[in-house]
DNA sequence: CGACATATTGAGATCCATCAACCAATGTGG
DNA sequence: CCACATTGGTTGATGGATCTCAATATGTCG
């Protein structure tokens, strides 16, 4: 799954001169501060931000907690799906958790492109067609994986959440209490 | 969410006669019988099958059993998603719960079609967007949710599950034990 | 230094899985 | 058409994983 990041960015390469420029051209850098907002709840997600560098997290309050749904580094797409795709009101919130620069389009924009280049319709397709693998392995994992499973999974695929995340975030990433991922952590 | 579906629709209705005709002249009705398997695990998901009637499951086994990731009724549309969008072996087995006629299409009938109408790459993305949106709230219900409330939920927004799937495989779906479930059902 | 976020540890409660026994309905071979 | 197996569901007892509440470090940053 891993190669169909590389499966969208060889298309990306093959892609012309014309559509390509039009891509970069409806872009514009932005840079946020460590804990800014980048969505609130129950804003529309009217832009998607590609991650240039530093982290970020979608998250939603449930029972006043906070829930990390994503985490997102570089090359990352971060954008709440369903507000961003449905054009309607966000559960989610996103979040720099560093200081971060990311390359903005808007979404009316990107629609418009669309029209004007048909090749990047098939890019959107891609970039959808992994989301839904992404959760898909997510729900998998939930499904079929204790915490302390779930803990080491990522402990091995992706070092770096544990390196530079706060235990905090990464707990209600996995779905379980701080307290739990601490005592985990400890019997290892 | 369900309104995505509308929009699906009336995006079909409005396409052109050529396209429309391109789109079923791929398509060939097939029956099967109750318990048949239209997909087994590690085979690769060539085909996607449209259920005309009938009703159906997907279901992957962890440790010897059994656990149900979707329903399939009239209308929707039966993929192993990731088998069908890498061409790879499948996890998951698709299997007919009761006697079903579908709508059966090759994977690679539909993307030469795609490439002869590129309006079937839109409808394509909207089914993805929509599979995305599904599964993203799948694991928020399983993230926010006791299974008394997944169970509540379910009994609310689809009572046909309830009436017409067997307990053992609502369990699964629930992501609860066979026992745990009838606990529930017996409280309420 | 003080204040506030971050992490650890302990104890009790809760949810749910597992194992096991049992029951009811259905189907099948002789 | 009966005897028995099979499938689907219920109920009870027990244990394990994880949550919650609470107390206690451990930073870390103005």
């Amino acid at each position: 799954m891993t190669s169909y990041i590389d499966k969208i960015n060889l298309y990306i390469k093959s892609l012309d001169n014309d559509t390509l420029i039009g891509l970069q051209s409806i872009a514009s850098i932005k840079t946020y501060k460590k804990g800014e907002l980048l969505l609130r709840q129950n804003e529309v997600c009217t832009k998607s931000y590609l991650i240039i560098s530093g982290t970020a997290r979608k998250y939603y309050l449930n029972d006043g907690k906070e829930i990390t749904t994503e985490l997102f580094f570089e090359n990352d797409l971060a954008v709440s799906f369903d507000s961003y795709t449905l054009q309607q009101p966000s559960r989610e919130f996103i979040e720099a958790l560093t200081a971060i620069s990311v390359s903005v389009t808007k979404y009316q924009t990107f629609e418009d492109a669309k029209k004007k280049y048909p090749k990047l319709i098939t890019l959107d397709l891609m970039l959808a067609e992994y989301y839904a693998m992404w959760v898909e392995k997510r729900l998998f994992e939930f499904h079929t994986m204790t915490a302390t499973q779930r803990y080491l999974h990522i402990l091995n695929k992706s070092p770096h959440i544990i390196q530079t995340i706060s235990l905090t975030i990464i707990a209600s990433y996995l779905g379980v209490s701080l307290e739990t991922l601490s005592r985990i952590r400890a019997k290892i």
